[in-house]
DNA sequence: CTGAAAGCGCTAACAC
DNA sequence: GTGTTAGCGCTTTCAG
């Protein structure tokens, strides 16, 4: 009990106990090799006696395959992202891969990825952080994919999936022009993004398309706080706009507490709110908020399925796809919308 | 450039350009090992010029460490728990160790902790998964930590790190008894969990300090949905209580959200809610949920260091660790909290 | 179907 | 300070 502890338990232990060689060993882990089932067993089951369990390092060493993919996120206390994050992670562990994140605080990035290199992931994803031309030339050139979830990015080398983000906030557009809004406020995320330039172009192009010009239009930096600072220098100008329109959820959370609690409004009678994520908390019925559903579960699909061909040594070239955006009405731009109980009243 | 795509950089390849051995390129990368500041430099240009980085995994074959932690999370719906996600990995980053996250769904664990351990992570975390005796035993022979945050585990090999549960619900119940509640009910949380039953206990011990006996106990587990349910059953009975007192945030939320909507109440007037854990939503002017703060960033610094000592090979022996747990009030539970707005209305 | 031998990229003794 | 040598634990030809 005392001597031992410690020490790693090898294939060349298990091999011993088996009565074979290290070759069957590592036979008995490798799906499809030539090994009589017979073998297989004694192996396995020495193996449990002994608690042995194959060194994936070791294995890596040879294969030239780790199985990790570094995946680079931030702000977990958005719950979209939050919720990417374990979704990601869950489908990754389902193809029998392992994901190594990192938290990016947007200066340092560079230095981590480094780190992550070091470690031979076998792709990279990006779920709202930025990467420098210089590391993704030299991670392409491993012939490793590096996939952007939910951000277009400039490089060549990266796959970028995103929702059909201009369609979808036109359709945010539509929704609150049909229902009579005149005067539509748009809250925009970060002037770097991607996703908030298409967001804001598609708001203006339908604006543009339904004769209406924007009541507004400010940046929200996609935070709480962003959006909260957005909503007071809408609300406190002259003219009240009859909705606003945000380019997130988190800041239309924060929209909506600041019309309810600062300026006494009423959700949706005198104002109109819109987020864009279809977070879980858009349902809670403290928000009930009008969103745009991103389609999560299938942008997470198709990056699972393209790493998963690059692992397979059938890399495809990088490339962009949008999957369609689906627009979620509620309560914060229609009345009655959950069934009878009007307007959000608390 | 075509050619060499894809074949990776060694260390013969370093040391040869910088007309070194592999010996020196080693020690280039190695903190305060015999080099000359002269050659390091060589060295470290050469790396950058090919595009270098020392492989981990052969490293790690030798060091015997690899500087992977593995973290075992779950529930990222929660936003307590995917903030705590974010400040370990951004502490294991600021450590020089990586998170090899796992998302538990409860009874498939067991297999990717295997998965996990193939890659020899230098030390286990788990946030609110739950690990089987013959795991936690295997892993510790390893003598590599497991730590559970946030959650007692009865396995020896374990250290717990968790805040005071039991004391922080009494200030709850201090809190609410002091505002004059008589019936205050409770949800709960998981009936597994240790930290529901410490709550329930810390509960159930002022309560009858103060000389107030439960208006019902309910479990919630710990979820949205739980806790929208619990309400129902407890604000559908005769005597409504004057207070809810649940085991976490996520179902306060949920609490309040049926309390206004489905039955009509008024926050805090007519019944009074808190929470446990202030996660950032509890701040929220939409929520404004009392709540009991884990300290977190104290736990996490706990964790990191413990971590931190065994990877030096200075392991301390597995203990129980509980920091303060400190009552935050909020407009849930009392009127003007927030200055002046009076009940929470919308 | 199985074993022997070679080597993946790296570090750690040990000489110099 | 630096190079040489010998493995770390594993997979993979190649014979048998």
């Amino acid at each position: 009990m005392k001597g031992k502890s410690g020490s790693q338990v090898r294939s060349l232990d298990v091999a011993r106990l088996a009565g074979v060689s290290r070759s069957a060993v590592s036979r008995a882990y490798t799906p499809g090799a030539y090994i009589s089932d017979e073998t297989r067993a004694r192996v396995l089951h020495a193996a449990e006696t002994l608690g042995y369990s194959p060194n994936a390092m070791a294995r890596s060493l040879i294969t030239r395959r780790t199985g990790i993919v570094g995946v680079v996120s931030t702000d977990l206390d958005n719950p979209f992202y939050a919720a990417l994050l374990q979704k990601l992670g869950t489908a990754l562990q389902k193809a029998g891969l392992a994901p190594l994140v990192l938290f990016g605080d947007e200066n340092s990035t560079d230095h981590h990825i480094t780190q992550m290199m070091s470690y031979r992931v076998d792709a990279l994803v990006m779920t709202n952080a930025t990467l420098s031309s210089r590391m993704a030339v030299r991670f392409a050139a491993q012939d490793k994919p590096i996939i952007a979830i939910n951000r277009l990015m400039a490089q060549d080398e990266i796959t970028s999936i995103t929702c059909d983000n201009r369609s979808g906030m036109q359709s945010v557009v539509d929704h609150l022009a049909d229902l009579g809004c005149r005067r539509i406020a748009f809250v925009a995320g970060h002037p770097d993004s991607s996703s908030s330039r298409d967001r804001e172009d598609g708001f203006l192009r339908q604006m543009a398309a339904r004769g209406l010009s924007p009541a507004g239009i400010v940046t929200g930096h996609y935070t709480h706080d962003g959006g909260a600072a957005a909503a007071r220098q809408i609300l406190g100008g002259d003219t009240l706009p009859d909705a606003i329109a945000c380019a997130n959820d988190m800041m239309a959370f924060a929209v909506m507490d600041v019309a309810r609690k600062e300026f006494g409004l009423r959700i949706p009678r005198q104002v109109k709110v819109t987020g864009f994520d279809n977070s879980g908390l858009a349902d809670w019925s403290s928000h009930a908020l009008t969103s745009v559903d991103q389609n999560v579960d299938e942008m997470i699909a198709l990056a699972v399925e393209h790493i998963g061909a690059a692992v397979r040594l059938e890399p495809r070239a990088p490339h962009h796809i949008e999957v369609p955006a689906r627009l979620v009405i509620r309560a914060s731009s229609v009345d009655q919308a959950q069934g009878g109980e009007g307007d959000v009243p608390c």
